[in-house]
DNA sequence: GAATCGTGGCT
DNA sequence: TAGCCAAGATT
């Protein structure tokens, strides 16, 4: 492996093919010394955690616009920032986006740590997006691993082991390519790489900037890396969501703070289980008593099961907090889709 | 190490 | 259609 050449080819290619996205530097502005806002990268790094540029984009811009500091953000409610981030998934992240906003506004003058193990001491801070701000905002020669980097390293070197077991292997293996010239450049470049060109099914090999340097080429199947071991199966479970209306008013609860949806403004539902609910059983779990009537079911799949959902409608009052049918924007996915198949009266 | 934790686009 | 997968962190 000849890392120097590798390096070359591959910034030389990144000077050319960066893509211009929302927390990048321009590209009229791009210039050696030029740096993005930390609070700019941190945040895009934790909305891109598990998820596609696509979906973060417009999120990241709607938030840079309310809070445009890390101190604005650590003074907005809770509410209002769970239900921006509704729709964005992992909603631990977004918990944890606001207790380490609050934590850089009343521990770090509201300034962000500028070393690695600064970062990965703050909430949802982890290995790789302590080691991402700290090359990308701070020029620090860190070893930024994610899937994309996984995936780039487990092709060049060819490597045999399966993940997950072999992300030790790969996170060594990359580190030896990281130096102390261009760390941010090095770390997105390898992204873009992997994202645009080192694409998981079918990599674009004959466009590959570093296919000289591809083990994985050279056996004539480098879509077969990096190996993984087997998946176990989803399982599948039932519930039942009530949408009780109250003229133009839909009742909503608020989930308890950790776990599934945590946090998170929802439509009352009964317990998920993995057998299916009666409607008898259904209606005694109901939130309050009302001329409940099933109107429809909807599917949503969760990454470690999926779930059937019955949709029950009523019209009348109860002990539960009514909100304009506006607040169904800050649900999350799966609830605003239950709410309005069952507000359409779907079946 | 293994589970938990969302969503939507792609194949 | 039904998995597969994406700039992971936490427990």
């Amino acid at each position: 492996m000849d890392a120097a050449a590798l390096r070359s080819a591959l910034l030389a290619w990144y000077d050319v093919q960066a893509r211009t996205l929302p927390w990048r530097v321009g590209p009229h502005e791009r210039a050696p010394g030029v740096k993005p806002d930390p609070y700019r990268v941190w945040l895009s790094e934790v909305m891109l955690q598990q998820t596609t540029v696509p979906h973060a984009a417009p999120y990241f811009l709607e938030f840079t616009h309310r809070w445009p500091t890390v101190s604005d953000l650590a003074a907005a409610p809770d509410a209002e920032v769970m239900a921006a981030w509704a729709g964005l998934g992992y909603y631990a992240r977004a918990r944890n986006l606001l207790a380490c906003a609050r934590a850089v506004a009343a521990e770090h003058g509201g300034v962000f740590p500028d070393t690695e193990a600064g970062l990965l001491a703050l909430p949802g801070v982890g290995p790789y997006t302590a080691a991402a701000v700290a090359a990308i905002a701070f020029d620090r020669p860190a070893n930024v691993v994610d899937g994309n980097v996984e995936r780039v390293t487990a092709r060049l070197f060819a490597v045999e082991e399966p993940l997950p077991a072999a992300k030790p292997q790969l996170k060594a293996l990359a580190g030896g390519l990281v130096r102390d010239g261009r760390p941010g450049d090095w770390a997105q470049a390898l992204m873009d790489l992997g994202a645009v060109i080192c694409k998981p099914k079918t990599p674009l090999c004959e466009r590959c900037p570093v296919a000289a340097h591809c083990a994985a080429l050279r056996t004539g199947a480098p879509e077969a890396y990096p190996r993984r071991s087997a998946k176990a199966r989803r399982p599948h479970r039932y519930g039942i969501a009530y949408v009780l209306t109250r003229g133009e008013e839909v009742a909503l609860v608020r989930r308890p703070p950790e776990g599934l949806l945590g946090g998170m403004l929802a439509l009352p539902t009964s317990d998920w289980r993995e057998a299916p609910w009666s409607l008898a059983e259904a209606l005694a779990a109901a939130p309050a008593p009302a001329d409940w009537r099933e109107v429809g079911e909807v599917e949503h799949g969760f990454t470690h099961f999926t779930l059937s959902l019955r949709l029950l409608r009523a019209e009348g009052e109860g002990e539960l907090a009514f909100h304009p049918r506006a607040a169904l924007q800050g649900l999350p996915s799966v609830f605003l889709k239950a709410a309005r198949a069952g507000l359409n009266g779907l079946i």
